[in-house]
DNA sequence: TTCTAAATGATAATGATTTTCATTGACATT
DNA sequence: AATGTCAATGAAAATCATTATCATTTAGAA
């Protein structure tokens, strides 16, 4: 456990942690244009690792534990910055905050639970096709597209229906 | 060279919609358990005319110039409950603030043109009978869906593509 | 007309996210 | 290795959409 102690020059220690690819990150952050600090290396990690669908906030007090000299406005930018930049994907449900994840290879839709938040990545190659043949029909061409399904899962409607 | 003027923006292409009196606005109103009251009559009256996808906000101003004497937090209750009613349809995208437009007995979704704004409703039934299809596969009880699709139509296409 | 719960408007509160700004730090260049 | 510069950071304040609070008003039943 890494523990700063305040008012002193605190060098960061390194705990010995799964030998992430430390190195693709850094390459990641050069790629977008950005200065590699180890806050953002400290946020790719803990994004590739545990849950994939997270919120700012979750990600912020997970990072907090083992480097809580992390500030969450951090936390905030560079996910915005990785977003924009198609590394990381924004999923949003109602009005609750966004979810992110690195963004994966291979293009999924997401269902969503209203209920418990559960989300679960889907891929269907008909509704992309339709989705370009509707496109094409009134001539647009087409550059991209979101799909949200929303809806009770199995768990929660089994569960009955107070609260 | 593309120009995008400002006042330009956010056009829409419509589907028809059936224009609605005074007394059906009371009934609906009754229809859903609630007092008839003269602010949510006129917040209906507004959004059956003019623009289809209105922001509570822009919605509060409009009401705002004739009927100064509607607070904004009416107009939010009355969408909210009207939304669970299912006599409004609410839509998010993005971090964008939530448009509300009265369900329309169409269903349908959105085709963005990401250059100049406009926006065409269509409607695909083999979609939607392939997302209940996908909600099915995972066991989830679908309420909803968003589904928008994003290019550039056909105009702002010939017309050279640059910002 | 009277009564009462529902509805309203003004305002404060909330929660997520963004901005500000003084300080720190990455990294290209000496 | 030391330096300079400007991006990056953290803490706090600000913002933005939305919701809650609460004293007052009003719809509509009695």
């Amino acid at each position: 456990m890494t523990r700063l102690v305040k008012g002193q020059q605190n060098k960061e220690v390194l705990i010995e942690r799964e030998p992430i690819d430390i190195e693709s990150f850094k390459k990641m952050i050069r790629q977008m244009g950005l200065k590699v600090t180890k806050q953002r290396v400290h946020i790719l990690e803990a994004m590739s690792s545990g849950r994939a669908h997270i919120t700012a906030q979750e990600l912020f007090e997970k990072l907090n534990k083992n480097h809580p000299e992390i500030g969450f406005a951090t936390v905030y930018r560079f996910l915005k910055n990785m977003t924009e930049h198609s590394l990381v994907t924004e999923v949003r449900m109602g009005g609750f905050p966004a979810r992110y994840e690195l963004t994966p290879n291979q293009h999924h839709d997401h269902l969503n639970c209203t209920q418990c938040g559960k989300i679960v990545e889907f891929e269907n190659e008909s509704i992309e096709e339709l989705q370009l043949a509707v496109a094409k029909k009134f001539n647009f061409k087409l550059t991209g597209h979101v799909l949200e399904l929303y809806g009770q899962c199995d768990q929660c409607n089994s569960k009955g229906s107070d609260t």
